[in-house]
DNA sequence: AATGGTCAGCTG
DNA sequence: AGCTGACCATTC
């Protein structure tokens, strides 16, 4: 018999392995590897994936197949070997690693419905929730209170329950049409129509002179009740054809051509060159500061491997996922590029993989997940701004895009670009190691100067009395640039309006009633919310805890930094970017659209506005308050403030007009604010390695984290301890085990949090072991509420 | 995850 | 006896 081995949409510990189904021999030469399949799971029906397919002399009893979901595999044989990786990687389910390769659109959509069989009579209450129906939804049901009823009839057999799956996404389809009448039969019909048949005609007249060809209904202009009587007559034949959602309907783009490369380019695009030539694999670390032309040589790169009829993926991080960087590639190779970001809906994502899996595009750029974009002739991976955090996901599977772009590049035999201006440290430190190849650009294009940075110190604006978020430094220049005309660009790390309130007469500050953080204030709608469980209030006028009704809103976010700036400057034009004036769809082009169109002095924004953006108007860069991610309890904390001042710094003066930059700090002595004015990465990376060292991290050391959650403290730190105690013994002396210590966040939703962090060297079993304390409590800790996540090469350590 | 089976405890 | 809710094993 024909056996079809199957993981199932269920992600738990339990059922996290094959099942195997018969093949009905119906489906016996289709059913493939890779396919979606549905398939009966105890008494539902549940959508599957085939893993293999095999042939068994012996028969046995096996639940067959209830039909495929695909006509051809949406997963190839490659993809299938990523995901076992994935699986034993990042110790998360193999039906989470098959679905993250996947666009949402394929997830399965499960439902339920109550039949009438026919076999027995009703009962009455029964026969009152149907009505005349022959079937309802099972909340239908749940919602009439009819449940009991129901669950009795069916045991009597007169009710049915029926399980549905469905794609949750749909391919679109249009509406086509055919006149199938010979040119001569047509102008007969025509002459020969009733005279009342005005429409009919008309619609006839259409087809005059190109009878025979398929024609999209839409374009004929013919009602669709005119339509439908000329069907039934079979004057005219339809089909439906599918197409795509078009993200980009009525843009076009003008090819441009590579631009000539300086010396400096060329040096660095010959080993690129010569690697994508000789079909090797190689990740190549490259090293180029703001402005040097990174882009031109991805851009170069991907041409040479199209030339060789092999496909490329960019990766580029969410935020920088803009039109403007799209259209860079658009311009370049036109409509072999397909773009997936989320600003895409979900049945726009799902036509732009289907031009990927059918190869009908050569290039993709997208954020993180177009790293499992389904090519099978890959020739390159670019990953740009590799130090993004971003490229981590932070759910399961938690994989790194950088592992899995280096992963599949060893399959396809291909290079592999990691391109930043700040790389991460650990790129960085696995280039000068030689397990990746350096390659720097360390002049701007035409020579532009790097811009000049001030660094104020705002103790010391305090101390003379400014007690507002501007310095007088950088407030001159701002008043200065109004003067001139020139742009000015303001940044802020956080969002909302303050990120929290506080009573001035008892110091007290609401928190999460669920989790252990001060809720945030959202002005719009005067409510507090928790940015953990979600949980909002309406922000009280009156402290609860004394009635005072002295509420001080802390911390600066944009709206007030906007109310602030048109205070002392009532004329000025801002546009504000952050969460909340980028939240509908397209909101994000259309603001950079106007402060590029100079309609607005200030660009004034959060992280989002730190990358890509690039006017030639902009001469001033202020980063309002460079130390707010210094404090964060996270080892990275210095390496982010480092990257971002320099990102941000990066922004001005990009053409002709030189830039500067003022930098306000609490901290000004501190590294990495220091070194990222001087735009000197080489120093800084040496100085963090130093603290990297001393402390015991990355990249010295990996790091995987156990988070132990419970409902109840004791248990969590109790069950924390005994993890601790069975993990220790089985690692190498050289592995170190911090904690179990309460998580800095140490309640969410309820849940007390604590954790513990492994750092280790080389740890062969560590899998392992951590693979057998999860399946432990799978099945024990299930019963009595335990949660325990493990994170290997953990970005939140919260 | 969701389901059906088992069983203790309650109602009448 | 009949029903409900808690617990728990099972899912090819």
């Amino acid at each position: 018999m024909n056996i079809a081995s199957v993981v199932v949409d269920v992600a738990v510990r339990q059922t996290d392995r094959p099942f195997d189904y018969e093949i009905p021999s119906r489906w016996e030469d289709m059913i493939q590897p890779g396919m979606r399949v549905i398939v009966p799971f105890g008494p539902r029906h549940v959508q599957g994936f085939v893993l293999e397919t095999r042939e068994e002399a012996e028969s046995r009893k096996l639940k067959p197949i209830v039909e495929p979901m695909d006509i051809a595999p949406v997963l190839n044989k490659e993809l299938l070997s990523l995901a076992d990786w994935l699986t034993a990687e990042s110790l998360c389910f193999k039906i989470s690693a098959l679905q993250a390769m996947l666009p949402a659109a394929m997830k399965a959509k499960y439902s339920k419905h109550i039949r009438i069989t026919g076999d027995h009579t009703l009962s009455q209450e029964a026969q009152a929730l149907f009505g005349s129906r022959e079937e309802i939804t099972w909340e239908e049901a749940a919602e009439t209170g009819a449940l009991a009823e129901v669950r009795r009839e069916v045991k009597k057999g007169s009710l049915d329950v029926v399980y549905s799956v469905k794609s949750k996404g749909q391919k679109k389809t249009i509406r086509m049409v055919q006149c199938p009448l010979s040119e001569e039969e047509l102008a007969q019909t025509i002459h020969s129509m009733p005279k009342n048949a005005v429409k009919q005609k008309e619609a006839l007249q259409f087809f005059q002179g190109i009878a025979g060809n398929w024609v999209p209904l839409k374009e004929t202009g013919i009602s669709s009740a005119v339509a439908k009587a000329l069907i039934e007559k079979s004057l005219l034949l339809e089909k439906q054809e599918e197409t795509y959602r078009d993200p980009l309907a009525g843009r076009t783009f003008e090819l441009d051509q590579p631009l000539e490369l300086t010396q400096t380019q060329k040096a660095v695009i010959e080993p690129i060159l010569a690697k994508i030539k000789e079909d090797q694999s190689e990740t190549f670390l490259l090293h180029g500061v703001t402005g040097s032309g990174k882009t031109e040589i991805y851009l170069q790169s991907i041409s040479e491997v199209i030339k060789k009829g092999q496909e490329a993926i960019v990766l580029v991080p969410e935020i920088s996922l803009t039109p403007q960087m799209t259209d860079r590639f658009k311009q370049r190779f036109g409509d072999d590029v397909a773009v997936l970001h989320s600003g895409l809906s979900t049945g726009e994502k799902y036509d732009e993989w289907r031009k990927i899996s059918r190869k009908e595009v050569k290039v993709v750029v997208g954020a993180r997940s177009a790293v499992f974009a389904p090519f099978e002739n890959i020739g390159l991976i670019i990953i740009d701004e590799e130090h993004e955090t971003s490229y981590k996901q932070e759910e399961n599977p938690r994989y790194h895009a950088r592992d899995v772009a280096i992963w599949r590049s060893s399959y396809y035999q291909c290079p592999v670009i990691l391109g930043s201006a700040t790389p991460s440290l650990e790129s960085f430190a696995r280039a000068k190691k030689g397990v990746y190849k350096l390659l720097t650009l360390s002049e701007r294009v035409n020579d532009r100067p790097l811009p000049s940075v001030d660094i104020v110190d705002m103790r010391e604006e305090l101390r003379e009395g400014n007690r507002s978020m501007f310095s007088r430094n950088l407030f001159e220049k701002i008043k200065d640039r109004l003067q001139k005309g020139e742009q000015t660009v303001l940044f802020l790390n956080k969002r909302g309006y303050s990120s929290f309130i506080m009573c001035r007469d008892c110091g007290f500050v609401p928190e999460c009633p669920n989790c252990d953080v001060s809720m945030t204030y959202h002005r719009h709608r005067h409510q507090l919310k928790c940015h953990y469980c979600g949980h909002e209030e309406l922000s009280p006028n009156v402290c609860p805890e004394c009635g005072s009704e002295h509420i001080r809103h802390f911390g600066t976010g944009t709206q007030k930094v906007e109310e602030e700036l048109l205070k002392l400057l009532p004329e000025v034009r801002i546009i504000r970017m952050d969460v909340d004036t980028t939240g509908t769809k397209g909101a994000h082009e259309r603001l950079l659209k106007r402060f590029a169109d100079k309609e607005a002095d200030i660009l004034l924004g959060t992280q989002m506005i730190a990358k890509g953006l690039d006017f030639p108007d902009i001469t001033l860069v202020g980063v309002l308050s460079a130390d707010t991610m210094l404090h964060l309890p996270d080892f990275r904390a210095a390496e982010k403030t480092f990257q971002l001042l320099t990102q941000v710094s990066g922004r001005a003066g990009r053409h002709t007009l030189p830039g500067e930059v003022v930098i306000q700090t609490y901290t000004p002595e501190h590294y990495s604010i220091q070194l990222a004015a001087d735009q000197h990465y080489e120093a800084f990376y040496e100085q963090e390695m130093q603290v990297r060292k001393a402390g015991g991290y990355p990249p010295f050391y990996f790091l995987a984290l156990i988070t132990v959650s419970h409902e109840e403290a004791i248990t969590a730190s109790g069950e924390a301890n005994k993890i601790v105690a069975n993990i220790k013994p089985e690692l190498s002396p050289a592995a170190v085990m911090l904690g179990p210590v309460a998580s800095p966040i140490s309640r969410i939703n309820n849940r007390y949090r604590w954790q513990c962090l492994i750092k280790y060297k080389r740890e062969p079993k560590l899998g392992t072991v951590l693979k057998q304390v999860l399946e432990h409590y799978a099945k024990q800790g299930k019963s009595n509420g335990l949660m325990v996540s493990v994170d290997i090469h953990p970005y939140v350590l919260m």
